[in-house]
DNA sequence: ATCGGGGCTTGACACGTTTTAATCGATGTC
DNA sequence: GACATCGATTAAAACGTGTCAAGCCCCGAT
């Protein structure tokens, strides 16, 4: 049997005894191992794996009074958009050697507070967040106790920080423009909490299409929905079709779009022919859905290591560092979705 | 401006002196609010708001021994079956007070064994675990010291480890059975590295269902993948369209069986009439798929949930604890892509 | 032979919190 | 009025690592 009954909790002491050095050299074996003569750093490393020695996290950041570890808050862990920017961050973080902690606010303010608030117990090296809230209080107050922040799918005007982001207005433009190409001349746009900058964006967008084709405001009907997940999708179809039904429909992410066409076909309507449907964010199960959806596609993958990038150059120099504020611009993605049969525009 | 350029570390003791109190004081307010006067109590509590003082969690994880936090190792962040699992961890470890560390193996050993080993570092209280392998030889090395680990999604025949689990080869059977009910004699299985053990239970669970039906292995035809997402779906798909198709395509999980299915309809074949199609863990997107597919729903939710209490059972009272094998059974769920219209069975 | 210097190693302290035992003051008892 | 009791507070000692100044040893130069 390998376990042991006496707690033997195996320190940077007991290994330094069994290699017949001082805590300090296997200090320096463990991070400048350049100093440290080649004799002596292996017998350490031999002493490390033979007592199974794992380095203690919590005594390493609270004497370096930071860890390794960076903190990624996204709003929906259920989102795949937010799980491929995730697997971007990873993939950079662990290149560098950071380890990720991954939180979601769930679209929640308080859940944004408590889980950053977490992060800022756990003295992480710096965080990458999609602020729930336009304003980003809580970044300012993370950014306060040095901790530096990265907004991450949002912009900001302001200097002090990092965003990197993806052009919602235009995207919105974009999405809106071609249901209009399609012969819409009424649009139901479903949209999460307008306090979601996201959602925000990209109605502006919408609206501004819409100008664009000589049409007013009203051409635009808004249904707001609780969540931007699927679920929420379904609800916001039920009542649309209570009323009389719009030309088309842009849903402000996949997932409602997803939600929103299985009850359109269920209620017995034709997409695009009866009312053209166009999603956001183009995530995979996209182009598999009953009706090939059209989307907008964003660089999901990049934005997560772009934004990582800034992060850790930050972190390890934090003087030279210039802020930047990037911004991506999305791509039409149309399938059938969107598409009326040709002769069958009004 | 509310920055401070002179880097102000706020501790215990400053609270304390500004409080007029000293810092064990501080620290009973913090955890044994109990012990202190009221007055006491709350000009302390002014304090802390007063210079926004965040306790530092190193500092108590290495007088503790441990942290307030566990891990969350799942196979693939990306697959919505182990999102929605992470939920049901969430909301339990928040209401019970622990924070949560997610991270994702990506089925890959040497990627587990990496963020084990960070977790370790961490002294994360205790380890939720969807393993690669099939031993756990990992688990047991975090076990040694003395780190609860529960099995998620994996059951175990030790009795030294709790899991929870659900039955895969009865899920097996039952999809291969509603397949082969179907009118189908020969199965593909499209399926990720035989050493997961969900795809070889699934495998052996079909192969039951054949016998039962009498048919032989050989009406089983494997198709390996190297991965279980959408992409090697279609790889898989387009493979499986090289030779003869077969009656029937089980895939070992949903997002697999998307992109088979995307593949299948561009080539031309109507599901189910043509091939018929079955998944498994009934995804949310399965619903909505381009043919409704037929899958086999686990308790996902729930699986976060109990691993959760359990693991946080035993790191609350590791005397007392009885470790806890549990067993879910599956649950059919038939959409289109599996029923063949009636009359067209051979 | 002495000195200087460079390469390795060491010793000791500091990081911020928790915890234990000791202290203090007040209240109640004999 | 002395003493025990009890509650509230404090002082000080850990936890395991990183860092830095100081020490050691050996070699080459003078």
């Amino acid at each position: 049997m390998s376990s042991n009954d006496t707690a033997r909790p195996v320190g940077i002491k007991q290994v330094a005894a069994h290699a017949g050095v001082s805590p300090g050299t296997v200090s320096n074996v463990l991070n400048r191992p350049e100093r440290v003569a080649d004799g002596t750093r292996e017998r350490v490393e031999r002493a490390i794996v033979e007592l199974g020695f794992v380095r203690n996290g919590s005594a390493s950041t609270l004497r370096a009074g930071h860890s390794s570890t960076i903190g990624l808050m996204v709003l929906d862990l259920a989102n795949p958009f937010f799980t491929e920017v995730a697997r971007g961050v990873e993939d950079v973080a662990s290149e560098r050697g950071y380890a990720v902690i991954l939180a979601s606010s769930g679209e929640s303010d308080e859940r944004e507070q408590r889980n950053l608030r977490v992060l800022a117990e756990q003295r992480v090296r710096g965080v990458l967040l999609t602020p729930v809230g336009d304003e980003g209080e809580n970044a300012d107050r993370l950014r306060d106790r040095d901790v530096p922040v990265v907004l991450l799918d949002h912009p900001t005007p302001r200097a002090n920080q990092c965003s990197v982001a993806v052009d919602d207005v235009a995207g919105g433009e974009l999405a809106a423009a071609e249901l209009l190409a399609g012969g819409a001349r009424t649009i139901a746009f479903v949209t999460g909490p307008p306090g979601l900058r996201q959602c925000a964006d990209r109605r502006k967008g919408a609206l501004r299409a819409l100008k664009a084709a000589g049409l007013g405001r009203d051409a635009l009907r808004e249904v707001p929905v609780a969540a931007m997940n699927a679920r929420a999708g379904q609800e916001a179809a039920a009542r649309l079709l209570d009323g009389p039904p719009p030309d088309a429909v842009f849903c402000a992410n996949d997932l409602l779009a997803l939600g929103v066409l299985r009850v359109l076909l269920q209620a017995g309507m034709r997409v695009p022919e009866d009312v053209a449907l166009i999603g956001y964010d183009d995530i995979d199960f996209s182009a598999a859905a009953a009706v090939p959806l059209s989307s907008v596609r964003q660089p999901t993958y990049r934005l997560g290591r772009i934004a990582t990038e800034l992060l850790l150059e930050e972190c390890d120099d934090a003087g030279g560092h210039a802020h930047q504020q990037v911004m991506f611009q999305p791509e039409l993605v149309v399938r059938e979705s969107s598409r009326r049969a040709p002769g069958s525009a009004r």
